[in-house]
DNA sequence: TCTGGGGTCCTTTGCCCA
DNA sequence: TCTGTGGGCAAAGGACCC
C-alpha cells in the first residue's frame, strides 16, 4: 500500500470518561459507581458518564431525564470546567516528558508525535505505555492510548483501545482493521454527511474504496480527496503543536425560557465576566465578539462584533453585546439560551500604550488585577457585581467566597 | 433523539469597490 | 449614469469534534 507507510510514528493519548474519572477521583466514594455529569435533570443532557453507566445504555449526548431513566441508581454530578482545565494541564504536563511535539485536540486527548524519540526512549508502545502508567500512577487517572504512523490511524487506535487500553496498528495491518469500519468512523463525517454517502451506497470504509478519486472530488469537492486518502490510511497532516487558541466563549441553557429583556441581560453580564476573566487568564485579549441567542424553538442567532482596540474587560464586552441584542428578536421571542464569544485574541499590548498613559485607565486594569487575584484565590466566586445580586446598577462588589475563605 | 458547553473550520451570502 | 462582473472581505450559519 503506498502512503501509508511513513517514518513517523504518533502517539493519540485519550482519557477515558474525562469529567467523570475526575469527579471519582475527587470523591473516592464514587468509585465504582455510575455517575453522570452534566446539566439540569429537566433539560439538560450528559456530558460525559463513566464505564460503570455505560452498560444501562447510557452515553455522554443523551438527554438527562433518559439517562436516568436508564439508569435510575446514577449520581448526577454538574460539570466543574475548572477543576477538568486543572487537571488536564497536568496530564498534558506529563506527556511533555516525553515528546516537545503535542498538538492538543481537546482537554482530554492529544497527539504526540515521537518519531525523534524512539532511539532513547524505545517504541512507540513502549513510549504510550510509560505514559498511561504515569498518568495512572500520578494522577489516578485512566487513560487509552493508539500508536500509528499518522494521526488518523493513532485516532482510530486509541478509540478502539477503550477503556483503558492501547493499541497499535502497523502498517501492513491498515486495510484489515479501516476496511470494515462503519462509514462515520471517518473523521469529518457526521450525521449529515453520513446520510449523503450512505445514499450512494456507501456504508463501510471498504464501500469507499471502491470509488475513483475523480468521481469523489466531483461529489464533495476538498472533502473527497480526502475521503479518498482516509479510505487508504492515508493522512500526511504533521503534529502540528503551534495550535493556539482562537476564540474563548461562554454559554449557557437557562433552567427555563427567559422572556424579560432584563434577566436575558443579566446572564449576558454574567457571561461577558466568565469570558473577560477567562482571555485575562490566557495573556490574551479580543478583536471580535459574537453574541450567541437560541430561542425555544431551537433555532440559533449570532451577531458579532470587531473592537477598534484589544478588549478584556467584563463592562466592554457587556456592553458590546447588549447593542448586538437590540439586533435580535429578543423580548418578542423566549430565549433558550445566551452565549457569548470573544475571537480574534490577540495580545492585549497590541494598541493598547496609549491607554496606559491614562491615570483612570490605569487605576481601573489595577482594580481588575485586584478582583482577579481574589478570584484566584477564593474561587470564581468570590466576587460579584451588585447588578449580579441585586439586578441593578454594575458596581463591583466583594462577598464571602464559597469555600469559606475571605 | 428531543436536543449541553466548549471549541474549530468551512460555506454561503451580501456588501463594497474597481 | 446605468448595468454587469468579479475580487476581497466580513458576517452568519452550520457541520463537526469531544
Amino acid at each position: 500500500m503506498t502512503g501509508t507507510v511513513t517514518d513517523k510514528t504518533i502517539i493519540h493519548c485519550d482519557m477515558d470518561a474525562f469529567f467523570a474519572s475526575v469527579e471519582q477521583l475527587d470523591r473516592p466514594e464514587l468509585a465504582g459507581r455510575a455517575v453522570l455529569v452534566g446539566g439540569s435533570r429537566e433539560r439538560g443532557v450528559v456530558s460525559a458518564c463513566s464505564y460503570q453507566a455505560r452498560p444501562f445504555g447510557v452515553r455522554s449526548g443523551m438527554a438527562m431525564s433518559k439517562a436516568l431513566a436508564r439508569c435510575p441508581g446514577a449520581v448526577v454530578l454538574p460539570v466543574r470546567m475548572e477543576r477538568y482545565r486543572e487537571v488536564s494541564r497536568q496530564v498534558f504536563s506529563i506527556f511533555s516528558d516525553y515528546s516537545d511535539l503535542i498538538e492538543p485536540l481537546s482537554i482530554d486527548e492529544a497527539f504526540l508525535d515521537v518519531s525523534g524519540c524512539l532511539r532513547l526512549l524505545g517504541s512507540g508502545v513502549k513510549i504510550a505505555e510509560a505514559i498511561r502508567h504515569r498518568v495512572r500512577r500520578d494522577l489516578g487517572l485512566p487513560i487509552s492510548a493508539g500508536v500509528a504512523p499518522n494521526k488518523f490511524l493513532a485516532k482510530l487506535a486509541s478509540e478502539e483501545a477503550k477503556p483503558n487500553g492501547l493499541l497499535e496498528i502497523l502498517s501492513g495491518e491498515v486495510d484489515a482493521f479501516l476496511l470494515p469500519l462503519d462509514i462515520g468512523k471517518l473523521w469529518g463525517v457526521g450525521r449529515v454527511m453520513a446520510e449523503k454517502l450512505r445514499a450512494l451506497g456507501i456504508d463501510r470504509v471498504s464501500d469507499l474504496r471502491g470509488w475513483r478519486r475523480e468521481d469523489l472530488c466531483r461529489r464533495f469537492g476538498r472533502e473527497g480527496a480526502r475521503f479518498y486518502e482516509l479510505a487508504r490510511g492515508i493522512d500526511p497532516r504533521p503534529v502540528d503543536p503551534g495550535r493556539e487558541i482562537k476564540s474563548i466563549g461562554a454559554e449557557e441553557t437557562f433552567s427555563r425560557d427567559l422572556t424579560n429583556p432584563k434577566e436575558i441581560r443579566r446572564q449576558l453580564l454574567s457571561q461577558a465576566e466568565k469570558v473577560a476573566r477567562r482571555v485575562r487568564k490566557q495573556g490574551l485579549a479580543a478583536m471580535g465578539l459574537m453574541l450567541k441567542i437560541k430561542y425555544a424553538d431551537f433555532s440559533t442567532r449570532s451577531r458579532s462584533h470587531r473592537f477598534r482596540n484589544p478588549a478584556r474587560e467584563a463592562e466592554e464586552i457587556w456592553r458590546v453585546a447588549l447593542e448586538l441584542l437590540k439586533d435580535t428578536e429578543v423580548g418578542l421571542r423566549p430565549v433558550r439560551l445566551t452565549g457569548i464569544y470573544l475571537t480574534d485574541l490577540v495580545n492585549p499590548e497590541r494598541g493598547q500604550q496609549e491607554l496606559f498613559c491614562d491615570p483612570m485607565v490605569e487605576r481601573r486594569q489595577k482594580l481588575i488585577c485586584a478582583i482577579d487575584e481574589l478570584q484566584d484565590r477564593f474561587g470564581s466566586k468570590a466576587t460579584r457585581r451588585a447588578t449580579l445580586l441585586e439586578g441593578k446598577g454594575s458596581v463591583q462588589c466583594v462577598q464571602k467566597g464559597e469555600d469559606g475563605g475571605e
